[in-house]
DNA sequence: GTGATAACTTTACAGTGTTAAATTACCCGG
DNA sequence: CCGGGTAATTTAACACTGTAAAGTTATCAC
């Protein structure tokens, strides 16, 4: 009962930080709420209060919110990467052909449901005006942020590692189309279908969750299979 | 060059109009402004000023933002249904056994990518909070207003008419899976997946669109077939 | 110690969704 | 035809938002 979940992260420990631990200490914040209450009911101001600090003073570390957002992206694609990579490794590739692709993307659909929020922030999210150079004029800006490009690298390296999967079951000839990369956006866009219906709806009726991810993943693989 | 796309849609016509006249006019000013400019872009002011009339009167004909959103949305699954429904008439029956499903997915594609900013409304947004009995305190408030029922009404009838063309072919033997709800989510969420990813990543690089639909498709497709 | 500089606040602006209370314009019975 | 009653509409305000300019303070190198 003592938790009321809101309330200053580390008590006046120390006032001034260094700008990287700020930064972080403020996008520790942002991320908790941002997950917590959904991106649209979360107020600078709120997360300036609970990180202790002045509205303004995000300003100094980050353009704007979408910008806050932006940086709490990246570290879902470095989620989603560790989880890729994970999944891989725990499947040989000694396996059933399909073993590999089949635990990636169920290890996709997991962490989408697992960080919903996130998710429908990455993917699902215009956060496209891309709002290129808007940095504020005065003061000394922000150190580099280097805005989209990383977190595009973050992205394409995750797709990356479907793609490779894809290509080698390509090479190996069980697929029916020689086309990787237009068959791992297929795969894509099966997975992202799964995740997204079941963030925005998974109210409601439905088959239930587990079989109705399973039933679309066998559906794709044995739909992109020779 | 004539048309800055915002002017009061009827200058001055007549002052005072019927609720219902009221009540479409602003819809229809709404509709436009959120699907031109982005829901979020649009705030309640500048719907009222284009519609030549005060914020607080929408206040006597919506509850809020929300619910003149989700009337919008109610129109976008009438749209929905009725070209759903000349989809399936375009095909006969009597055609190869797929012809008709196919062009199911289709209509549902194209109009997805016809209507994004709608779509995004409908199916990748959250308007979850439900707002139940929110309705303002003061005055006289709005009529009826179904809220919810009436348009998950519509989007059933969607759903339904997906899920009717499943039931025929499984029970014609064409499927390898008997289960039509979720099968009918399933093709659904494939559907989803597609419209969902190019409405928020269209820009990048990707296979064409019209390829990536039609493979998508055709993937699915031979995937739920026996 | 003293200054430069990085970290941080104060204060303010313009805009948002929303509402209570007041005001109009219209219609209908006398 | 005209005076209410009521439906349609506005005025004014609240409490909030993201954001910016300019000012203040702490810290660290010398």
């Amino acid at each position: 009962m003592s938790n009321d979940p809101l309330s200053p992260a580390d008590p006046p420990a120390r006032r001034r930080l260094s700008a990287d631990e700020r930064r972080s200490q403020i996008l520790a914040t942002a991320r908790r709420l941002f997950v917590e209450e959904g991106v649209e009911n979360v107020s600078m101001r709120r997360i300036a209060a609970l990180a202790g600090v002045t509205p303004t003073l995000i300003y100094h570390h980050f353009a704007d919110k979408e910008s806050l957002l932006l940086a709490v992206c990246q570290n879902f694609f470095r989620g989603l990467i560790d989880a890729s990579e994970a999944a891989m490794a725990a499947v040989p590739e000694t396996e059933v052909p399909f073993g590999r692709l089949r635990r990636l993307m169920e290890g996709y659909v997991e962490f989408g449901l697992a960080n919903p929020d996130v998710y429908r922030l990455v993917f699902m999210t215009k956060l496209a005006g891309l709002k290129r150079e808007k940095m504020p004029s005065g003061h000394r800006p922000h150190p580099a942020e280097p805005a989209l490009p990383e977190d595009q690298g973050f992205g394409l390296r995750a797709f990356g590692l479907l793609e490779g999967e894809i290509r080698r079951l390509i090479e190996s000839g069980h697929l029916r189309q020689d086309d990787a990369c237009a068959m791992a956006e297929v795969v894509w866009a099966t997975g992202h279908g799964i995740v997204s219906l079941l963030i925005t709806h998974g109210d409601f009726q439905w088959t239930p969750v587990d079989r109705l991810i399973s039933l679309s993943i066998d559906t794709i693989l044995s739909g992109i299979a020779r």
